[in-house]
Formats: C-alpha cells, structure tokens, sequence
RNA sequence: CGCGGGGUGGAGCAGUCAGGUAGCUCGUCGGGCUCAUAACCCGAAGGUUGCAGGUUCAAAUCCUGCCCCCGCAACCA
C-alpha cells in the first residue's frame, strides 16, 4: 500500500447503438488527461471507461443486423476500443454491462433494496404502442399516435418494480446544500435543483417487454432497467459486495463522473439516490460538459455530418484532436467543431508556436554552439522575465486543472511558450552570436529549458509532440520520469547536452483552399427549405455581369486561375478554382455572372477580389461557368 | 405565464455575482527581424456591449418590459 494520494475519474459507459463519435471522444478524452495529469502529479490513479449494452434498442439493431445481441454489441465495443487505441486513451479498466462480475453486482443491488423496501412491486401505466413494444409519455404523442410509427397507442397496465426516489427528495435537496461542489458547472446545479424542488416521482426500474438485459432476481420476465444497470458500472468495475474488494475500498468514492449535459440528472439525482440507499458514500463530483456542434450545425446521422474523431486523427494526428477539443472551447460549454477552427486552431498554436519554437531553438543551437546546450550566466531582465512565465504558468496549470478548466491550463502552458518566442525576438541570439557575446549560452540554455517544461506539462494532453521535443532535445533522462513538481522548477535542464535537430514535430496543415472559395455559392444553399432568406439577405449579394479580359493559370496551383474582369466601373482581379475545366484562352471575352461584394480573399497568396457563379455536380466531374445569354453591357446588375 | 443558457469590434469568446478607462484569440492593415514550419516580434484600425425605458454623479454590469437564438421538459443513452 502507496501513501500516495489516489485519484478516481469515469467516463459515463457508453450506448453501444451505434459508432463512437465526438462525443463520446470529447468526454474521453478530457477523462484521459485528467488521469495523466494526476499522475505526473504523483496520484494513484484509477481511469475507468467502458460500455452500456442492455436494452431493447439494442436487442432490436442486432436483430436487424441479423446478429445476436451480444455479437452485435461486441462488435460496437471493438469499434469504442479502436478508438480509444487512436486517440491515445489510457484507461485502467474497460466495464462492460454484459460481463458477469458486472451482472453479479446489479442484481445484489437489486435485491438489497428490494428486502429493504426501497424497491417494491407496483404497476406502471402509460401509453403503449403495440409494434414498437414502447411506452410513450403523454406529451410526446403525436395527436395520440406513436411518435414512431404513427399507429394508435393503448393505454396499458403492466406490473413492475419501483424505486422509491421520492423518499429521497429531501435528502437530496440536503446533500446539495452540504456539497456546493458536487455538481458542476455551477449553472447546472440550479437546473438540477429547481428538477429536485418540482417533485421526484419512484422511478420504474424494470422491463417486462424485452429480456436483452440483467434479469431480476426471482422474478421471471423482469429485466433491470438500463439506467440503473449502467450506473452501477462505477463500483461493479471496482468490485463492490465481491470477495476481492480492494479496489473499491481504495478508490471509491469517486474524485469525479466526467458525463455530457444531457445525462446530468441520472448521474445527480437518481445515482445519489441509489448509494444513499444503499448506504454508501456518494461521488466527489459530477462534471456535466457541454455538446458539440458540427459547422455550426446539430450532429446527427440523419444530416450526415457525424465526426469521427478515429478519422480526424488518423488523417492529422490524435495530438491535434485532442489539443482542438480541449483548447477551443471551455469545458462545460457547448462549442463548435469546424474544420476552419480547427486547421486554424492548431496551425497556429501546435505548429507556429510550439513547434517552430523548437525548430528555431535547435536551429540555433546547431548552428552557433555545435549542437551542444551549455551551462547559462547569471540571469538578466529578460531571463528573469522568461522564467517567471514559465513557471508561474506551469504552477497555474494546476489550479486549472483542479477545476476541470482544461482551456485554461493549456492557455498557462502557451503563457511560458509565447515568452520563449518574445525572448528570442527580445535577445536576438543571431546578434549575439555575431558580437560573440557571452550572453549567447544563456539565451539557448533558458530556451531548451522553457521546451523541456513546455514538454513536461504538455504530456497529458499530447501522446507524442512532447516526446518530439524531448528527443529533439537530446534529454537522456526519461520523459515518463518527469514530475508536475519538475515542471514547476526551473534550471533542471543539463547543461552539456548535444541536441538531436530533427524534422519539424507539427507541420503546418496546408489545404487546398481554393475549393472553398468557388463552391460555397448561395445557390448550393436555396435547396435547402431550412435555409430559406428573405429578399433583403438575396439583396445583400451584388451580382454583376463580368467580362473576362485576362486569364492565365496561378502558379502552384493547378486548380485555380488568375481573371482579370472588367466590370464596368473597373478591373477586378478574381482567382477562380476553374482550371481543370477551362483553358485560359478560351475564357476571354466571356460574360460571366460575378459576386463583386464579395470580401477580398487572399488564394495562394494572390487576392480574388470577387467570385465567379458556376454549376458543378456534386462530384466535381463537371463545371460550366453561368454566362448571359445576349450580349450585356460589362457591369449590368443582375436581380 | 414550463425550466435553463445565450445575444459584447469581421469571427469566436471574457468581463455582469461585489456599477466607474470594454479585455483576449483569430482575421485585417502597417512596421520589424532573419534563428525558424510564408513562421516569429511590435504597432494600428475596428464596438452607440440585442431593443426600449428606469435607478444613479456614473450602467455591458442593477431594475422593468420587449425581440431573437439554443438546449431540456423524466422513465427514449
């Protein structure tokens, strides 16, 4: 036994209905740097994840997929392991509801709070649609039909088994007075509060119309509900009411539930209610995260625009995943994935000032020293400055941490990183090097110093950048040695140390760029009856007959071609994303329709001052230019 | 009158609880540097803080009303 202090953090177990997405990325991976960072903090720490399989809605996607119920769910679960594989997820333990030392576990609760009256037979009541085998809540009918399928709905009488939350209400309302910490964020709490203030009603805790879940003890027929099988992951998984309970002895309670939003009151209203009745301590603390958004747009399957965050990292790196998700937006918060603030995001942050600052570090260092770190002088006003943000920064990372503010904490980490790049500027070693100043050994220790601490407390956020730079860097000492406390002290960095230069460790994303600006016309947009704008918004784009006076190809770029148009009122530079389907010459004296309020962009360096309309397929196989029909004055206005 | 969150320079956000020069990141523009991944550093422009009233010497912040957006509405993860 450690006297280390010990550290528990869940993820909710996830739905196997369908692929792991962004969400179920986002929660992980928050979790996944919580764990680390509690152990560079030196904390004994306990990460569990896993998967919720029961239910009807399961039972029913295997049937249609022709499979069993539990080949199904194994499926789904490889596909969440996989994941977590490429995204770098170091979890402890992997739960699974079909497991039997999970089962075991549900149904010794069960029974518990049955023989103590906190479960008890009764009979639920509701609308019931016959070919869907589901209860619908009254609100949800639609005008009396099944939200599902549109047939009548009866009102049916079933005997089940209750949990008495009522009773729990005023101990509930209690605990949170007690435990202004419990839930966060804050905003959540009265959410929840007011929830508990309006009467909680026993919650039905059994199924009688599918028997894909954990039967209930002596009681034939009935499954254990879904929610409450699932919830029970967080001490089955520790081994609770087992022969072997040390871990749960050591572990539980909770440090903390990572869940999203929408499964806040499961996890602060019924999970409470669940352990207190069942006489064991409650969590530490819930954190509720916000959702993510897609472009802008609501993730669903039906839209089409489901992330997969295995994709992303793949095509760029689960560093960049992860670095995005948790930077972008602050934890809690609903935010917004687009790949523009993602390419942005990262480009600037993980390539421009992380890694060029590494690549200009070493560069020097190789080129005015032979490659060696020597010992540094006596500081000046510039060291002190670089030190002080370092590690003011780095001991801030854990305040931010202890509040889950993840932005934060990567915000502290850039404070030491932008330091080193104003430091740089500021000392101008090239200068040094050329005055053969004495200062010039100072100024290259202090910046492999500020790498080293960059890379130790980035190592919770990023499986491989910082192992990079410490590679780069020449460090013998292992990297997984390294302490938070090592990263808060400065002046560890061995002097003699011959670096190892190497590729840049992030290169910048480049894209493409020139699709974007052509295809995101308004009219791809008139499709969609969601989308509809008024005549005013219509009145907003100045649409113009062009005459096409110059093309020739952009160099570089085999997409794009350089316009002159005139316009009536002048000549307007337009770079337009038409190579591969119009030769230069055959564009002049063209009359084109042109977008001439378009704001300038820039496009392979050069500025498009306007946008040509264009038809294209979906595919990009064919694209025609819109032309006038007769012969139009250049700068004719088209409504 | 269901509950909650939000509306702040071109974009995304902080500031609102404890009224007092509206701050940050990105973008734009200008300059600098040349060690570096067209990067990095410095500077500038740009906001009547959703609308209308009110309290106050003073309101993004407090009060009243209104408009708009987004979640949730319990046994469906």
């Amino acid at each position: 036994m450690s006297g280390r202090p010990t550290y528990y953090v869940t993820t909710p177990i996830y739905y196997v209905n369908g692929e792991p997405h962004i969400g179920h990325a986002y929660t992980t991976i928050a979790a996944d740097v919580l764990a680390r960072f509690k152990r560079l903090e030196g904390c004994d720490v306990y990460f569990l994840t896993g998967t919720d399989e029961h239910g009807q809605k399961i039972a029913r996607m295997a049937e249609s997929q022709g499979k069993t119920p539990q080949e199904y769910v194994d499926g789904i679960v490889s596909s969440f392991k996989e994941m977590w594989q490429k995204l770098s997820i170091s979890y402890d333990d992997f739960i699974r509801t079909t497991e039997e030392r999970h089962k075991k576990v549900v149904q010794e609760v069960f029974q518990r709070l049955m023989e103590q009256g906190d479960i008890y037979l009764g009979n639920y009541e509701g609308w019931y649609c016959t070919p869907c085998e589901s209860f619908w809540p009254e609100g949800q009918l639609n005008e009396g039909m099944c939200p599902d399928c549109n047939r009548p709905v009866e009102w049916v009488r079933e005997e089940s088994y209750f949990f008495r939350l009522s009773k729990y209400q005023q101990p509930l309302l209690d605990f949170f007075a007690e435990n202004p910490e419990f839930l966060q964020p804050e905003s959540r709490r009265h959410e929840m509060l007011n929830f508990i203030k309006s009467g909680l009603e026993d919650l039905c805790v059994s199924r009688t119309t599918f028997t894909w879940g954990v039967p209930v003890p002596k009681a034939p027929g009935h499954v254990v509900y879904v929610w409450l099988d699932a919830l029970i992951n967080y001490i089955s998984a520790l081994g609770v009411f087992s022969s072997d309970q040390e871990l749960y002895e050591k572990f539980w309670p909770c440090d903390v539930h990572l869940v999203g939003k929408e499964i806040v009151r499961f996890h602060t209203v019924i999970w409470p209610a669940v352990l207190m009745a069942l006489g064991l301590p409650l969590p530490k603390k819930v954190f509720g995260h916000g959702w993510w958004t897609v472009e802008g747009e609501k993730m669903s399957k039906s839209r089409g625009n489901v992330i997969d965050p295995g994709e992303i990292a793949a095509k760029y790196s689960a560093d960049a995943v992860r670095y995005f998700l948790l930077r972008e937006v602050p934890f809690g918060a609903d935010g917004d994935f687009s790949h523009s603030a993602f390419v942005a995001r990262v480009n600037s942050e993980l390539a421009n000032d992380l890694g060029n600052l590494l690549n200009r570090a070493t560069a020097m260092i190789n080129k005015f020293q032979k490659g060696m770190v020597l010992p540094p002088a006596e500081p000046t006003e510039h060291d002190e400055y670089l030190k002080t943000e370092c590690i003011e920064g780095a001991k801030a990372v854990k305040a931010a941490m202890d509040k889950l503010a993840f932005h934060q904490a990567l915000e502290q980490i850039w404070r030491g990183i932008d330091a080193a790049n104003k430091y740089i500027e500021n000392t101008a070693p090239w200068s040094l090097a050329k005055e053969g100043s004495g200062k010039l050994s100072t100024v290259l220790y202090n910046l492999a110093e500020s790498l080293r601490i960059a890379a130790v407390l980035l190592v919770p956020f990023l499986p491989t950048l910082p192992g990079k730079i410490w590679e780069q860097l020449g460090l013998t000492i292992p990297l997984e040695e390294q302490t938070y406390k090592d990263a808060c002290t400065w002046g560890l960095f061995p002097a003699e140390t011959k670096i190892n230069r190497g590729e840049p460790i992030f290169p910048r994303i480049e894209e493409e760029e020139d699709e974007t600006e052509v295809d995101a016309a308004p009219i791809e947009e008139a499709k969609l009856p969601e989308n509809l704008i008024s005549i005013e918004d219509f009145a907003k784009v100045d649409l113009r007959v062009g005459q096409i006076v110059a093309a020739e190809k952009v160099e570089g770029a085999d997409r794009l071609l350089c316009l002159k148009v005139d316009l009536g009122s002048g000549q307007r530079q337009i770079v337009a994303g038409i190579a591969k389907y119009y030769k230069p010459e055959e564009l002049v004296g063209k009359l084109v329709v042109v977008v001439a309020n378009l704001k300038p962009a820039k496009l392979r360096g050069i500025v498009s001052e306007g946008m040509l309309l264009a038809a294209s397929t979906d595919n990009k196989k064919q694209l025609t230019l819109l032309t006038v029909d007769s012969s139009m004055p250049a700068g004719s206005k088209i409504s």
